[in-house]
DNA sequence: TTAATATCCTACTAAATTGGTAGGATTTAT
DNA sequence: ATAAATCCTACCAATTTAGTAGGATATTAA
């Protein structure tokens, strides 16, 4: 399951994607429009700015922007910022690996199957972008 | 990710399956040679005894044992025991539907994404036996 | 220059989930 | 009878999730 957070991250970057025309966005419209609440979005909106997906304007006018094409932001990327690893296993995550004290990793029986789930995945999620979901 | 109960319980019953050949095996015994804390694996047993997995016999020369032939025992199955839902949205799994109150599910621009994942995860997790995972 | 309107930031919180542990009750083979 | 196993209930600490509160700061328009 991916998490709440995460949900809203991907709504609200949509919303921005569909409503901005070059105008900035702001949090409460998303709020309203979206039904996320206000105070929650506007820490991952932030979050989101962190990490170079949105610009933000502060003051009167201001609101939040795309910083790149949103033929070019892929949902992979939002997930990771939001929730970490895509993979199912710690052993098999590319971004965020760690190894499994427990088990002995060369020897491990279930580590090919979750690679595949892993690569089939991120197949779908490295292959969509914001402009994919909202012109499907 | 998958909990640990989870992958505990896949190498648990990987053990089984492969060293059973019709004698129950032991709880200390799967504990020792996986490396993992015998009274969480005991209740991990338990609850997949629970649901039809295992079959257990208590007092001395007890253990557990498959209920089914490995082949017949998909990751999938005890994957939902443990964990819950696989679908990553639950307004898109088959065994743990929920709606999103938030959202307008007729709409939603993410769900059919959520979709293929869940379909292309079900492929594998649903066409691999414990069988399988031992004889790769 | 001031008022209105945004984002920004820190801190806090309640509830649920995760990953266990403790201690004994019960059953069964020998 | 006793040793050896599962069974059961209750508990626990740490982490994560899903927010809320309250104000500081920046910007624009009047």
């Amino acid at each position: 399951m991916i998490s709440k957070k995460c949900k809203y991250a991907l709504k609200a970057l949509l919303y921005i994607s569909k409503n901005s025309g070059g105008k900035a966005i702001l949090t409460s419209s998303i709020a309203q429009d979206e039904n996320i609440p206000r105070k929650f979005l506007e820490s991952i909106l932030r979050s989101l700015r962190n990490n170079q997906i949105l610009h933000s304007k502060r003051g009167k006018e201001g609101g939040f922007l795309l910083l790149r094409d949103p033929k070019e932001i892929y949902i992979v990327e939002i997930m990771r910022i939001m929730d970490g690893p895509v993979a199912m296993l710690p052993c098999v995550s590319l971004n965020y690996y760690q190894s499994c004290e427990e088990c002995d990793e060369k020897n491990c029986a279930i580590k090919g199957m979750f690679k595949t789930i892993r690569d089939k995945t991120l197949e779908v999620l490295g292959g969509t972008s914001l402009h994919d979901l909202n012109h499907q």
